[in-house]
RNA sequence: UGAGUUGACUAGGCAAUCGCUGCACUGAACUCUCCAACAUUCGCUUGCGUUUUUAGGGGAACAGGGCAGAGGAAAGUCCGGGCUCCAAAGGGUAGAGUGCCAGGUAACGCCUGGGGGGCGAAAGCCUACGGAAAGUGCCGCAGAGAUUAGACCGCCGAUGGUUCGUUCGCGAACACAGGUAAGGGUGAAAAGGUGCGGUAAGAGCGCACCGCGCUGCUGGUAACAGUAGUGGCAUGGUAAACCCCACUCGGAGCAAGACCAAAUAGGUUCCCAUAUGGCGCGACCCGCGUUGGGGACGGGUAGGUUGCUUGAGGCAAACGGUGACGUUUGUCCCAGAUGAAUGAUUGUCCACGACAGAACCCGGCUUAUCGGUCAACUCACUUU
């Protein structure tokens, strides 16, 4: 079976399951033009949630331009199994080239991976 | 060829790989779920309810290949409808909107055609364009005076007054009473304009033409235009100031509305028990905990399903109409998401890609926008 899928099962569906990850997380990580919040979720496939303000990113088609790039990186990093990540978006987000902030992205994925190992072995 | 006007169309293309959403199709087994012949448990009202299970069937999920997948503005939410729920005899008031005429339309504040006014050399463009003798309000500065108009400079001084002269008829001077809106000056605007007559000087005081009002006639469905007569011109502007007149409008919106419905708490009702009891933990006893327990019903939260895309629909042709548009026939099915899909990477070509993302659906308007294509028309120049 191909990696690099992206179904439903990947993603935050309900208010109840962001407000899981907005109450109990462990990881932060930030950058100026957004933040990573994530937790372990058991023995579920990762899942992510993207939440994108109108406030700070004014119009519609900026939105989705983020939407769909972090899903794209998201589902290409080889994160570990077993994490729900919310995605905030901050102000200026959009004012990126869609190749510069891929290549944050990634680095942030990339942080968030390690972060996730240094735990696991911690916790072992 | 250049400059311009109007209208219509288009919105990077192609290939490969990976990914998302929907639809129909195919598919071995497992899992979940629904229906369920036959069989089966229990109950009694003895043919029904109920328990369990299965042949078989449906759905979810999964896999496979296939098909489809944002806009001209999807936007602003400024108008108008459909649809849904609520309200509703009829009439009036309030409030909001519209405002030359005729037509189109489901409807409109939109569109088409026509009229008036303004701009442009022209094609063409702009136009809230009803009423100011129903009433109220406002009109800064400047200016003598701004709506019961007005005398600063100027002009006149016929008439009256004063002074002088006198041939006693009157003449001259003064600018005192006054007369005067022609000229100057102020202003966006000074009480119709120009010319001639007239006069002391002037004035629609009289006349001609123009303008304006009224009345008639002609053309036009009408707005209106043309024309004849007449009035002697009397009362400026502002109604996107109040207002008056005519016409239109019930309210809320898909988070509308409909259906299914866990857990917890509470409600109604029935049954059992009422403490040597009941319930929970457990195979059972002891023990520990608890003080009611069990069932049914309806409301209803999380959540889910539906509304949800076949429609005042698109395309083509013919016919009617100046046109907006209408009629008929044929043909096509063209996003339906719900933390919310329509994308990413690489290669390649060119004019190097703007504004920008469906959220119940349509008709408009407005605003944003890199460019490209086509048609009609106007003007200028050149050639024939």
């Amino acid at each position: 079976m191909p990696k690099f899928k992206f179904g439903k099962d990947q993603r935050l569906l309900k208010a109840s399951e962001f407000q899981e990850v907005f109450d109990l997380n462990t990881f932060k990580i930030s950058h100026p033009n957004w933040l990573l919040l994530a937790k372990f979720n058991g023995d579920r496939e990762s899942r992510l949630g993207l939440v994108i303000g109108k406030k700070n990113i004014p119009t519609a088609v900026g939105r989705n331009f983020i939407k769909r790039l972090v899903r794209e990186t998201f589902r290409k990093s080889d994160l570990p199994h077993s994490i729900d990540v919310i995605f905030l978006a901050r102000k200026g987000a959009d004012k990126l080239s869609a190749r510069d902030m891929a290549l944050l992205l990634q680095e942030s994925w990339c942080r968030l991976r390690q972060r996730c190992n240094d735990s696991k072995a911690k916790n072992a």
